[in-house]
DNA sequence: TTTTTTAATGCAATCGGTTGAAATATTCAT
DNA sequence: ATGAATATTTCAACCGATTGCATTAAAAAA
């Protein structure tokens, strides 16, 4: 592959003055310039990234840490950041790191090696001193759906438990007050947010969640299908389910179908986060939108402008609230 | 940041030896090598790939370009190029090309001048000629989810064509024989082939697919719904549906269903892709499964290799064949 | 025509590493 | 002890760019 030497070499100029040709600098004669660009495009020339970077210090890419790909909501994170890279011109380097302490933090080192100039990391299982360590590090570095207070404006998150909270107001609203919970034990905080949402919901109105009516599972179609198995095998009575996810909502639809249930007809179901899946399982599931995409591409603009010098930013955090979305896994109870 | 400098400094030693200590070269004491190990770590040094992918001319980094990463099938693509670019320990440069020449071009060169080792590529804008260029310029390139004869060894791809095939087959030993087809005018090759595939199942039970049986649609779900639509308004007739993929077979099962037509019992529909929806979505989809993240990884691996100076690998062509998986929404045809 | 000013170009150091060859230190056999 | 063999360590060139400063050429002013 040429290297800016043969360019100048065919040119019979110097490697200065190729240099100010490929960036676009001032003090080239316009011949000269149209006649270096004729013979970069000849050759092919590409600018070799990593000696810019090397030389620059500055490598106008950003780091990415998730967990998994595989996950919608994932991807659907990664499109957020990559709608602003795209704009900016930034480079994306992905790293995943499976919920899985080591992992994380290799992925965060790897990047880190790469010295992309910003990142966004998504960490559930790396301990808050670590990442205040990593952040304090790099002025590029934004922690998104993870809440440290020393480091509130590196921040992006979903206030967890603003969601569950409205999630149950939605059901008994509606009329519920029998409602039944389907949790997960995944990752740290997250489920026992949303949870204590809920318990808050029902306390304002004077119901509560009886242990029994709670249920633990994997937090996907299949840890739904269990969780409602386990409910109804020890004969709870409820009309409302309110899931950890949408992934478990809709597995627990498919359950409660399978035992002639119907949606919402006798039961409803209420999930979390809003992923494709929602809109396309039937009856569609009424959910809390998690803007993760919007999120995610707010983190990345961050990233970018702390990593740039930015420091003041007009607000000092970057919490995001669910919405619901009304669609057609919930209604009122049966009046029996 | 610690550069290499700082630790030789503080360790006495010289540049060289502290090379050696972080690449384990064999040249250098115990005792030294435990002293610049104990000196490294405490000043928290980290290596400069870039500098390291200059002067090595090889970065442990390999380039994906995909259309997005919205899409749960270009989700599980990624994800199956990570799972070996994990156990290789190489990085991941993402960069996406939406389905449009110039930017799946850019997509390209930009990875290109990152000097990423390998590459892998879904493109399908781009032409023939430019994807062989580019294949002949890079090593380690290799093109996912298409096929170019005359790079034939550097194409991993689906053979569309006996997907289509398969999926018509199953439907008329079902014992349908009213067919309607649900396609696209996306991309370039796909939805044709598998039309043709379907074609030639159809023929050889002396049956067809005329035109009016057809229907086209945007691939997702709301382009299924819409089809279906159409069909039903036309009064066309059919006790089964093939479309191009589960967003489109999805969206024709909603829309089905809002007609109150039982599926399978009065409609069978088979989808293409097997994703994550085809299991979620009631009733579960008869699909035909597109093994992507196998594709991927293999694909990722040949680009490695392929990078890496082997030229000589076992087989010369990676075509793949789609198997049926039957779920249920595939049934025989009322019997009327 | 000569001197000044301005525009265009080249020189050379630098970024942070790697690596073959040379230099120095250590160990061993004699 | 002593030279040979082997193990450590250092030297110095190089990778492909960027950039402040010096130099040269061209244009403007005197």
């Amino acid at each position: 592959m040429a290297t800016i030497k043969d360019i100048a070499t065919a040119a019979g100029v110097s490697l200065a003055t190729v240099s100010r040709v490929i960036n676009n600098g001032p003090k080239v004669g316009d011949a000269t310039r149209e006649r270096v660009k004729k013979i970069m495009e000849e050759m092919g020339y590409r600018p070799n990234a990593n000696a810019r970077a090397l030389v620059t210090k500055r490598s106008a890419s950003l780091g990415v840490v998730i967990p998994e790909f595989h996950d919608p909501f994932f991807a659907t994170l990664a499109h957020g950041i990559e709608t602003v890279t795209r704009k900016q011109e930034v480079q994306i380097l992905l790293s995943a790191g499976s919920i899985e302490q080591s992992t994380e933090r290799r992925a965060i080192e790897t990047l880190l090696e790469h010295r992309v100039e910003a990142m966004v990391v998504h960490s559930k299982a790396l301990p808050d001193e670590e990442i205040i360590q990593f952040a304090s590090q790099i002025p590029g570095f934004m922690l998104i759906n993870r809440y440290i207070p020393e480091i509130a404006n590196r921040c992006v998150w979903l206030d967890n438990e603003a969601g569950g909270q409205i999630m149950a107001e939605h059901m008994i609203k509606q009329g519920h007050s029998k409602l039944a919970v389907i949790s997960s034990r995944y990752q740290i905080a997250d489920p026992a947010m949303r949870l204590q949402g809920i318990r808050n919901a029902m306390a304002e109105f004077g119901l509560s969640v009886p242990d029994s009516h709670i249920e633990y599972g994997t937090p996907d179609q299949e840890g739904g299908e269990q969780a409602v198995q386990n409910l109804l095998a020890r004969g709870i009575e409820f009309t409302g389910i309110m899931a950890y996810n949408d992934a478990m909502a809709s597995g627990a639809m498919s359950m409660l179908q399978d035992h002639n249930l119907e949606i919402p007809g006798q039961v409803s179901v209420i999930g979390y986060d809003d992923v494709l899946l929602a809109k396309y399982c039937r009856p569609k599931l009424t959910t809390l939108r998690y803007p993760i995409e919007m999120m995610a591409a707010r983190a990345a603009e961050l990233a970018l402008s702390y990593a740039s010098g930015n420091t003041k930013t007009s607000e000092d955090t970057y919490k995001y609230t669910p919405t619901i979305v009304k669609r057609e896994s919930v209604g009122r109870p049966p009046s029996r």
